[in-house]
DNA sequence: GTAACTTAGTGTAATATATACACTATTGGA
DNA sequence: TCCAATAGTGTATATATTACACTAAGTTAC
């Protein structure tokens, strides 16, 4: 069976920047091409978008079937369309990005058998298609977001610690941060709810608990509270 | 001649959302529609991407074919795809925003004989298909794009009062300045040129002429100043 | 030609925000 | 019990933002 139409059509895909944050780095999540073209190369998550699905389900869709994730925080990056970015045929790509918890998200083996692994960012390997272009927009797109918004909880374990947090600003922005000037700030937005816990198994003095708190980042944004870090 | 393929294919459009400042108000363009469905129904400028055209070529090209206009700043906004969005068949659209000096566009009868109008904001008529959210989402992205960015030299004539520039902010962040306060801030950022030229043909004193200086905005943009109005 | 009208153009003081900076507290392990 | 490691805390200075009102210059009407 066949589709025809009047005009030739483009075919249309999702591809998914997937950002986790491990340890001291921000990584990507890549799988490696098994078929033509590309084959062995890495690239990202991606995939046909189906004719009666949107394009962020396709985007999740996508995700679960070559690396098993799910519930991810997504957002859409951009619409990559140039002519010859897929030597096989048209090719129009929306893009998206993900935020996901590493510490959740261990890589599991993808389910339709390709390798799926994470990359630092600083060490990535050969990419496929326009792929170095559309991680490079992401890459870009969440350092200017991270000023103007507190994301980025989507990155941290629900229960961190300042310290984690304030990791994960430095390695997102690739800049030191004071650690009483970052404290006062981030508490001064009154979006993390302090914790009558403290980090186990940890061979030192032993961090509060802090958590994201939803609602009241609601709140702060109706008044027009300013997240800048 | 007909095309096939294996599955079916979305049909890839892309849309304008053209901004223009006309006095003191912000205008968006608009083409009547002269055929089903929607028919009689305004409109965003859009149609169908070519199969060898890239999608800023297509929303160039059917700007300049739905109203005539050409050479507008141009840039992506986001794609919409919901599944039932277009009534005929699944449609998924690339949409941008451009905006435009209305004084450069007076808008002309446009080639393909569709009516073609600037509308106010607060006075739109009813829109077809998706289109209402598609501009809700142009409008809260200038606004949020102001803030960040000396955009809007391309709203007004290549020279400008700061009366006019002030006005401008006003409009699109819909909320009054202080005039000292914002002339004090925006010749803070050292991208305006002043002219050796005043205003002409106005019945009381004549303001000072400025032009936007780009390669002092570039310089400004690697020094990392922030433009926040 | 002068008075009235209209918009241009200007500075300062008060307040809020951002920055720079170094020591004590707590816990685990040797 | 001492050492190692990281948590946790405050203040003074500099910078940025805000609030606020008059004089200047050109045009028009009398």
């Amino acid at each position: 069976m066949t589709f025809r139409y009047k005009y030739p059509r483009a075919a249309l895909t999702v591809d998914c920047v997937v950002f986790g944050l491990d340890a001291n780095d921000l990584k990507v999540l890549l799988i490696q091409r098994d078929i033509h073209p590309y084959r062995g190369k890495w690239a990202l998550p991606g995939g046909f978008v189906r004719i009666d699905e949107t394009l962020e389900a396709a985007a999740r869709r996508e995700l679960w079937e070559e690396t098993g994730l799910d519930k991810v925080y997504l957002e859409q990056l951009y619409t990559f369309g140039a002519v010859e970015r897929d030597p096989r045929e048209r090719v129009v790509t929306v893009a998206w990005t993900a935020l996901v918890r590493l510490s959740d998200h261990r890589v599991k083996a993808a389910t339709d058998a390709r390798a799926a692994a994470w990359f630092a960012l600083d060490d990535l390997p050969e990419l496929a298609f326009d792929h170095p272009q559309i991680l490079r927009m992401a890459q870009v797109r969440i350092q200017a977001k991270v000023r103007y918004q507190p994301i980025g909880f989507e990155l941290l374990p629900k229960k961190f610690t300042l310290t984690q947090l304030q990791t994960l600003y430095e390695i997102i922005l690739n800049r030191r941060l004071d650690k009483r000037n970052f404290r006062k700030k981030i508490l001064s937005l009154d979006v993390l709810r302090e914790l009558d816990e403290v980090e186990a198994n940890v061979s030192h003095r032993a961090a509060r608990l802090f958590r994201f708190d939803v609602s009241r980042y609601r709140q702060r944004l109706q008044e027009g509270v300013n997240f800048e870090i």
